[in-house]
DNA sequence: AATAAAAATGCAATCGATTGCGCATTTGCA
DNA sequence: TGCAAATGCGCAATCGATTGCATTTTTATT
């Protein structure tokens, strides 16, 4: 009779007239088995082509020796750049890494934490969708005391490990730009405000002016969920403005590139008329023409110490959050560059 | 005394003062347990804020409800939207994704793939790594008939469902393309031929030459791994050949950036000195300038369809395997349009 | 009311690996 | 040689959910 299910140690034990006892410490190298015993259960285990089971494994042991990760969108070079990052260190580590996306739609996300706990996951990594705004169920990880590491996007009433770029030095450093460029009128395309990132952004963009004497102007800031078509909408609008902008700072580089595209389909010439900056350093930002001036966030970096953070927590019982704020790094490129033009 | 682990079934069980089964069965609506008996159930667990042990539940059901995806690496456009793709059709259908990179070394992906199988995963869908050169990891899994596709990098020597590009079509339209445009001497900077990507690529191209009578000069092949920096290089080379080539058939979109800014700082021009033309279609692509012709290949869509494949593997019996060949797109931008230069 | 039939629930084994405790065998030393 | 101390290994319970079969309870029928 063919046995067509895998062999467990338990087929090694009977093979051996041993004890599945034996075999599973001789395989975990246990010093209590002698080397005499290790090596016959290891040559007949791989004979028999043996492959521990993980599932039951970690069913003993009560860790799936899996970390899961929350995106927004997979498909998004930040993102994917985290992930990777991740990944990295996490396989290293000896623990696997799934991968889910909210699209960020608050229902899915809930949904797919929900799914992680139940698949017992070692710990959460997680950006938070756009669309968010109840946070149970990731409280429920603090209260059961399942690590947790938010990155890019945290939740601030959430007491746990955080790593985020310092958005309100990157707004600030991009309007600072923007001023020094000699640009007067200033507008700001900010995401939505529930996320601390954009947050953030606008209040380092508000701050610069204020530290330069320039008045804040309600009407140059616009707000939405920093699409390609949003922007292209929201500069039609300041363009539309009796007293137009001279430069914008675009939430994130796609902003920044419908932006673009639509100006010069008007005629309008970058930097010269128009300053134009995002935020993410996209891949295209460098290559485009004009080039982007943007602000650089480590994607991969952030990854690897999210991993970092969350085996830490899952390795030691300690629990002292920590904060990282990772520097931001204005690009300066050409889109912005009007000295240079003048 | 408070348990600080996780309720179980037999929690609910005791609280109610009935038995395990019952609960089981209950919390799966199996229509031998009572509508009254079930929504009491029902109300406990909720009371209790129980959450299904998943990693019991795939043990004894020997099914991890995963699927695990390799790529070569995570952080790259093509494969972050297949990763997307799938991971959207298989949250729909129930399943995780558990997701690896390569690295293109042939050493993590046996790793990987190893501990794929250790975890169980129902299925794996996987594009090789470039260095990767024997299969036995992979044969594996059709030799234990567990679920496996291939997307994109497929190995001709295992049968199994397959998903790639027509990459031979796209490799001879790209060709065919240029001689159109009036190109007389078109050099091909090509990936490694083990993978039947590249191979396919470089026979259309070749074959192209043919059809149209144009002599095929080995010179102007190029073999590499396609970086950017490999892509400098070889075009360095190219142009000094004694009769240098007027256009490039590059395989892949980052060579055909990094050649074209390199003949852009050496003063060529182009597309009027020297056409260009990439693969894959990479989201830089349509924004630089000239902006790049490319292939398109529907990452997104390859994902859900592997995705798809895999679960109907999963979900039945039947074996009958199918290689899906997408199709490729030429998309002319003007990188390579001389004719309206001319 | 008695009995058959149907409905509802429980028992206990199972998935595969791990581990505390105990038993048996070997080694060491006086 | 005798006995204590190592050393080597096995028993059986455990992790939490599932399920074939058995048992109990309820309903229907005469």
């Amino acid at each position: 009779m063919i046995k067509n299910s895998e062999p467990t140690i338990h087929d090694i034990a009977r093979e051996l007239q041993i004890s599945a006892s034996t075999v599973s410490r001789a395989l975990n190298d246990n010093p209590r088995i002698s080397l005499k015993t290790k090596e016959k259960i290891k040559a007949v285990a791989n004979a028999l082509g043996y492959r521990p089971n993980t599932l039951a494994s970690n069913l003993r042991n009560k860790k799936s020796n899996t970390i899961g990760i929350v995106v927004p969108l997979i498909n998004r070079h930040f993102f994917s750049s985290v992930i990777s990052g991740a990944e990295d260190v996490a396989f290293k580590a000896g623990y696997n890494v799934v991968i889910s996306q909210s699209n960020d739609l608050a229902d899915k996300e809930i949904n797919i934490v929900q799914s992680m706990f139940s698949n017992r996951v070692d710990g959460l990594i997680i950006s938070i969708a756009m669309q968010t705004m109840t946070f149970d169920h990731l409280k429920i990880f603090r209260k059961k005391n399942i690590p947790l590491v938010f990155f890019d996007r945290a939740v601030p009433e959430i007491e746990t490990d955080k790593i985020v770029v310092d958005d309100f030095a990157g707004g600030f450093r991009v309007t600072q730009h923007l001023i020094d460029q000699g640009y007067k009128r200033i507008a700001h395309l900010a995401g939505t405000q529930n996320l601390m990132t954009y947050f953030d952004r606008k209040n380092g963009y508000v701050d610069a002016l204020r530290k330069n004497n320039i008045p804040f102007d309600e009407s140059l800031v616009i707000i939405n969920s920093l699409t390609s078509e949003e922007g292209v909408i929201a500069v039609q609008n300041l363009m539309n403005l009796k007293n137009p902008p001279d430069a914008i700072f675009c939430g994130n580089d796609t902003t920044a590139l419908s932006a673009m595209i639509y100006l010069r389909d008007k005629g309008i010439r970058i930097p010269q008329d128009i300053g134009i900056v995002g935020f993410s350093n996209e891949p295209f930002s460098k290559v485009v023409s004009p080039s982007i001036s943007t602000i650089a966030q480590p994607g991969f970096q952030m990854g690897q110490k999210a991993a970092e953070l969350i085996i830490k927590q899952i390795e030691t019982k300690e629990r002292t959050f920590q904060t990282i704020v990772l520097p931001t790094e204005l690009i300066v490129r050409e889109s912005s560059s009007r000295r240079s033009f003048q």
